[in-house]
DNA sequence: TCTGTACGCTGTACATTGTACGGCGTACAG
DNA sequence: CTGTACGCCGTACAATGTACAGCGTACAGA
């Protein structure tokens, strides 16, 4: 499954697209048959579904009853179709109130947000947002997450590099999730047939005396996760140290207001 | 880019190939053109120089002056291709020596080392490792870095836990880096430009009242990176984060053993 | 009402991918 | 010397995004 980017076509465009902003222009020739939120609506069903592989501009035609090349007068390419499903599943994400909530229980309800959201569209997690859909789901998303760290002593920059931190954990862990059901998809097993399939057979490979740790430790996660790799354990896991690093990050930020010293004490190793 | 996924065929064949293993038939026919170390070599040599899109069977083929299904006679197909490669990636690491140093410094020259890796081999950060290679690649890396969180009263679980946190923390951030290096290809721009072409477009379409805190910050954090996402910050930044994570595990697996109280911190929410 | 034209829609076409299949010739086992 | 296992190769197929050119429609201006 690829890791698929964004809209690399004129950014105007796509960002009326995103904005739905009408063209001004007088209408000639015939009506038209679709819109772009039918568009949108057809390839996100599809992509739910069946993954984003499914996704190809001929099954997104033939599922709105019209040839290929149709599309294109929807939209520029396959790239702004990206944008526009990702902002819409952006825009539809359920935005828990926890206002007056400690902040652990926030920031823990973002990371779940995100996380329902990859459950019930596994594609999102393998399309790549260093180049996010400015769109209106996207600020409203961004709008949203921010709210949970406000009022920290975070400054505005940390709040940013916080909640990345937050998003690419979690999206890291939903591309495990992905990863692992693709490749359960097209080799018939599991990871946990899998691992009981190759541990006999590698055990049987590895000079047990060059690798004492790793055998030790592979051996001790394996039979705890009935795999190589948990990726319900490793979200769980992960989610407790990114608070934990917050919460040591939070009382610095309280501990430099109050006190007198300023340094920045992220770029020294105590 | 795909997210490309390792081997799915047979997994004894596959570690026997990680491992060299001979195959103990007697040779009848032809000698043999070429070694599976040259198919693998001159596939890295490509995934390298033009990343892992180039890397077609096609061109490994064209590359070693070969016909492409010839290299079928040495590799079941292109998964196990990939496993071999990066099994090699991994073998040729270098692995720093911190035997003695504080756990923060060795915690971060593992870091280092995967970092370096996917500088060195972007193309790497891009394979999906939920079912790792478990050649000896993966396994002398694995002893190795297991190494650099022995000895601090973690569980083996806990240890491995950690580990895989930081690994998909760094291979998170190359991903990015990766993504960010693709966009700029096939758009033209790279991050700053995109950034300083799309920001006063998003200006005038945006309600800076509907969203407050998004337009504050997203400017604050704009401005100090001149981009939407800046890699190399999200990689400093949460590096930081995760060695503070660590720590507090630490202490906490330190206070729980010379304590009688044996509870679990790790599922409540202090 | 008539006509020119902008525009929605469509059919064909191309280059590229992994690899299944069958044929050809070689070099060793007996 | 001969049969056969095996290395190597040429062709073929289905699927992808989308460029290009043609066709017909319905509105603007007369």
């Amino acid at each position: 499954m690829p890791t698929e980017r964004t809209s690399s076509g004129d950014p105007a465009h796509t960002l009326q697209l995103l904005w739905r902003g009408s063209s001004p222009d007088r209408r000639r020739g015939p009506r038209r048959g679709l819109s772009i939120d039918a568009v949108v609506e057809a390839a996100n069903a599809i992509a739910d579904a069946e993954g984003l592989d499914a996704v190809t501009m001929r099954r997104v035609a033939k599922e709105l009853g019209v040839v290929p090349m149709t599309l294109y007068t929807y939209v520029p390419g396959k790239a702004e179709l990206l944008d526009l499903m990702l902002d819409t599943a952006y825009a539809r994400m359920p935005r828990t109130d926890t206002t007056g909530q400690p902040w652990r229980q926030r920031v823990t309800a973002v990371a779940e947000e995100n996380k329902a959201l990859f459950e019930r569209h596994p594609w999102a997690a393998a399309v790549s947002t260093v180049r996010p859909p400015l769109g209106p789901g996207q600020m409203s998303k961004y709008e949203h997450e921010l709210s949970a760290l406000d009022g920290l002593g975070l400054s505005d920059v940390e709040m940013d590099d916080c909640l990345t931190h937050l998003l690419t954990f979690v999206q890291a862990c939903a591309r495990a999730v992905a990863d692992a059901r693709a490749a359960q998809h097209d080799s018939a097993l599991n990871d946990q047939q899998w691992w009981e399939l190759n541990a006999p057979l590698l055990a049987r490979v590895l000079d047990e005396n060059a690798y004492p740790t790793a055998v030790r430790v592979g051996a001790a996660a394996g039979a705890a996760h009935n795999s190589a790799y948990d990726p319900a354990h490793a979200y769980s896991f992960g989610l407790q140290r990114v608070l934990d690093a917050f919460a040591a990050l939070i009382d610095r930020s309280r501990d430099a207001k109050t006190s007198t010293s300023q340094h920045r004490h992220d770029d020294i190793a105590p």
